[in-house]
This record gives structure tokens, sequence and C-alpha cells, in this order.
DNA sequence: GATACATGTGTAATCGATTAACTACTGCTC
DNA sequence: GAGCAGTAGTTAATCGATTACACATGTATC
């Protein structure tokens, strides 16, 4: 900077008006700023003005797994919101661990991020309150926490999976089998708990952690059991069910029911394609940024709540009909 | 930080010895800035830390597609790699347009990366030239660009698309359509050369862009063209063709062979599951991470070329026996 | 011609850390 | 007891920007 003050004939304030768009520089001025900008290809040092200015222009987005495309789709969708308004996002990947995700909400306070975007890990509070303690503004996503202090924006799959229920119990499915997420996440305990209640005491619950493999474990278990429905509460738990499935050789919809809880692109390519329970995840991104960016902004913006959908695709047999 | 120095009756100095590890203080004076730390819930401001060390600990990622779950699984490898060594990753998505790839690398820039992982969306060196202007380490990721002055670390396809091309004539197909990558990507270009090469004048080649929706529509050509067999130069284009050829109720392999350019855990799932050429994202991810911490650290890695394996499953029907 | 006021620019303090250079103290040797 | 070495800690410069305040100049007013 002091080098393009010099070469403007300028002082190092007049250049910064310039570059701040400031109303003072005569415009002949600007010119010749602006040419020496141009000439020594000089670009501002972005850690100097955010330490000066205390704004880093920077939003903080802490998911639970990155290769998870549900969360893929909302940080796609969070960057596209926050760019638009002059943000940038820095993701950082919890892999579904709580103190991987302590340890990325520290870096990114540390680095003076203006807000922060928290899929939390669990529902325990301690790392939100901490946040808040800091004062930073937060906003969580998908996922709440006890005793929430902060904005949350989720999809409601409430109805969705009554009506799920309604559908399977009937078609005369007696042993359900549900394939359940972490019960110490809001959106593990919840959707099983709607589910379950929804199937009086038709359901079989056995937990999985959002994963994969989990996803397979679970399946094996409930079919030994004799279900002759299933429903996966995640999207990569429900790729590990059905490989399960497809292990056995068994046939979905005759031998066995199945749904899952989020839409991917490929499920209608499965034969039968898979009826889901899809959730509205460009909008969930998008509210969450909308928030946070309201919450630095000074306002206090509302919870938001948005549906998830029943899907039908023909995965569930004769429940479709 | 002066608060925790005078709590403690310390200077800043001290203050900065005790957080850094130096050796001088006094294991007594140690005690007491750290419990003046503890007690104050005092944070290092990384700005102002970098701004000093001119280092941030962190390495940029700029990716062409955050959605491409090839892309996801890389950003995936990168970040636990870097993790490992105590750097942090900011992810940028360029969605395979050149402009937003430009915006995001000179932000990287301007806040001050130790280096940059760069997916280029077109083989344009111009913005690579940029980057090395400013003297800020660069290593290319998937594909290169013309003249490239630095490390590239790249999965080579030659002979997974030479076995799979000997396959598909062996078999008897006559008409081969490959719905290629854009021709302005190395990626792009070198798959669709090498395959075509290979299938001699058998090859019908459509471009599509990457994307799903050019898949559709490139299969929909392609198979109005008589095609007997498909193969896409990626996932995304993958699943668009996929579900074109299912949407026309086409039966692979009976009716058409099928074959995709990247593997995707869903793959195996469908019927019959799909014969894929994989490449290996995480070691791709690793050591394009290594290599540029290596460049960080001032040594000068080689490029790095992995080899992607032809994975036979089924769908590409008697081409496979 | 003195006074007031607007306008464009420069000077220097500041953000929060790191670190070279310096000072003060302790203990040891001759 | 002077001289020296070694250790622990302080002072102040520095990184690269922003911005309050001061200053100089030009114009309008009486």
């Amino acid at each position: 900077m002091k080098d393009v003050a010099q070469h403007a004939g300028v002082s190092t304030a007049t250049v910064s008006r310039v570059l701040n768009g400031h109303a003072a520089p005569t415009p002949e001025t600007r010119e010749r700023v602006l040419a020496a900008i141009e000439e020594l290809g000089y670009r501002p040092n972005a850690l100097a003005r955010s330490l000066r200015t205390t704004s880093t222009q920077t939003l903080g987005l802490v998911i639970s797994d990155l290769l998870n495309p549900f969360f893929a789709e909302i940080a796609r969708a969070v960057e596209d919101e926050a760019r638009s308004h002059g943000y940038c996002v820095v993701i950082g990947n919890a892999d579904e661990s709580a103190e991987q995700e302590a340890t990325y909400v520290r870096t990114l306070l540390d680095r003076r991020v203006d807000g922060l975007l928290l899929c939390p890990a669990t529902d325990d509070p301690s790392l939100v309150r901490e946040v808040r303690a800091g004062g930073v503004p937060l906003v969580l996503l998908d996922r709440t926490v006890r005793g929430a202090t902060c904005p949350v924006v989720r999809a409601d799959g409430s109805e969705a999976l009554t009506a799920l229920a309604r559908r399977l119990v009937g078609a005369g499915h007696t042993r359900i089998g549900v394939i359940a997420g972490p019960p110490n996440t809001s959106t593990g305990r919840e959707r099983t708990d709607v589910l379950t209640g929804a199937l009086g005491g038709l359901a079989q619950v056995v937990h999985g952690d959002f994963r994969q493999e989990s996803g397979s474990q679970a399946a094996a278990r409930l079919i030994d059991d004799g279900a002759t429905a299933l429903v996966a509460m995640d999207n990569l738990m429900g790729l590990g069910a059905l490989g399960e499935v497809r292990a056995r050789g068994l046939q979905i919809p005759h031998d066995i029911a199945f749904a899952v809880f989020d839409d991917q692109p490929w499920f209608p390519l499965l034969d039968p394609p898979i009826t889901v329970i899809a959730q509205p995840t460009v909008e969930m991104g998008q509210a969450a940024a909308r928030s946070l960016l309201a919450l630095i902004d000074g306002r206090q913006p509302d919870d938001v709540r948005l549906t998830a959908k029943l899907v039908l695709r023909g995965s569930l047999g004769e429940a479709e009909l």
C-alpha cells in the first residue's frame, strides 16, 4: 500500500479512501491511485483490513459430514447465499465427532468469522454456550441442542413420517424396522419418536450413527428379526441398508418395503425407485445463511421450520396404493 | 492479551512466549500466565498473529463442483491430510465456472492462504500464472492447464480406458456412444482422446459439461443415433445418462452396455451393478495436500500420477466375459 | 480584507499479535 | 569484589490496513 501511495504521489490514507469508495478523493486523484494499483498489481491484505475493521466478511459453517450429499447440498446453498451478500464461507467438516466439531468451531472463532452456522453433532449445549459467550452470531442448522438460545433452521418431517406410518400400517405390516439416528442428536431422536409413535407398537428400532456401515448392520439385524418393512432415517444409512437388502437377494417391495429419510438423485434410478421423505435442502441452506446475516446485521430472526415431504415412488409396494 | 499480561503480572511478550512454547519463561511464570488465560477465557486473535508472522496455517482449495461426490471425496481427503499437519482448509466452490473460480482464487490469495490447491475449470493458464506471480505455492489437482509450471496430481485412466475399449470392441459393439467432458478441460479431452483412439472409428462423441443434465441430453442423442454402448466420462453425466436409459425403458446390458468414469457408492446397487473406472480419490486428495505442504516447506515435489482402475460389475454384458 | 466554511489530503494512532534488542538479576570464577 | 555468563523478563518496532483529527487551500459573505 505504501508503494502504491508513493507511486501515485499521495498518502496511504488517500489510497485507502479510494479503495473503500469514500467520497473525499478528487476524480483525478482517484484515477492516479487506480493507475498505480493496476500498474503494481496491488491487492489489499485482507488480514490487516480485518484486524483493523473487526469484520472478516466470512461465515463459518461446521457440518457433520461433507461426504453426506445432504450436507453437501446445504453447504452449497449456504455458500451461494453468502456470496450474493459479499460473504465468503469457510467450511469445517466435523465428521460426526463432537470433539472435531469443537476444534473447528474454536478455530473459526479464532479467525474471527463474522458469524457461525453449526450442524451440531450432539445435543449437548456447552459448545453453543461457548460461542454465545464469545458474542459471535450463531445459527443452528438441521439439528438443535437442548435449550438452544439461538435461531434454529430445520425441516419438520412429522407430517411426512406420520403419513408414511399410516401407509405401512394400512398395508398390514406388523414388524417395521426403523434404522434410527443416534439418540443424542435432535434429528435422530425426533424422527424416531414421531415414527414409532405413529406406528404404535409395530416398530422395532435399531440405532445407527448416520453412516453407511451402521445402516447395513442395522438392516441385517432387523431383517433377521423378521421385519417386512425398513425405514432408514438418513440417506447414508439408507445406502447401507439397501446394500444389505441386495446382498440377501431380497426383492423390494415384494419381500420387503423400503423408505428413506432424505432424497438423493439416484434413488429414482433403482428398481423400484425408492420412496423417500425429501427435505428442502436448498431452502434450508438459504434460510440459515439469511438468518445468520440478519443476526450479524443486528436483527433477531425467527426460527425457521420448513416441511419435509413424502415422495412415493414404488418401494413401499401396496402401501402406496 | 494485554489483559492476560496484566492479570498475570507480566508483559505481553512473556504471554506470547508461553503461548508459543518458547524456552524462556520459568515454569512458575508459565503457570501464572496459563491460569490468567484460563480465567479470562482468552483466545489469541489468529488474524493478528497471521499478519505478524505472514503465515495463516491455511490452505485454499478451489474445486469445480462441491455437489459432485468425486470432488467432495477429494475435499475430504485434503482436509484430513491438512489437519493432521496443523493446517486448515478453506474450500471454494467454482461451480464449473472460470469466472467464479478466478474470483475465489483471488479472495483466497487476499486472505493470504499459505498455499493453494486448484482443480482448474478450464485449461487456460492465465489464472495459474497470476497465482505464481504472487509467489503463492500452487498445486493442480485432477486437471492440468496448458504449460503448467507447478506440480500436478491426477489419475491416469489410459490403461483402464484402453481395456474398456478392447472389451467393447471384442463384444462386437460398432456404435459406441461417448459422453465426453468439455474439450477445454484436460480431463475432458484426454479421456476422450484415449478412448476414441482405442475404439478406432467406432466411437461417436457428444460433449457434455460434467453435469447431470448434459448427460441425459447426450445419452438421448447417442441412443437416437443407434449406440449399443454408452460410456459417460464422469459420474454426474453418468447419472443423467442412466436416467435417460431408464426413462426409455432400455435394459442394461441387454439393450445397451453402460460404463462410467468415476465410481460411486450406489453404483453397485443398480441392477445390474454399473461397471466403472474408479479413481483413487482419497489418494489424490492426500497426495495433493502433501505436495502442497512440501512446496510450502520449500521442497519441490514431483508430479503425481495415480492409476484409475477398471471395475467390472456386469453392466457391459458379454463384454465382461 | 477578515471570517467562516467546505473540501481534499496528510499525519499518526490503532487493531493484536511476534520478536529483536535491551536490562536486571543471580551465581560463579579468579 | 570485579568480571563474566546465563537466565527471565521488558520495551518497542513491526505486520498492513483504517480513520479521527489536523492542516492547507479555495470560495462565499459581510
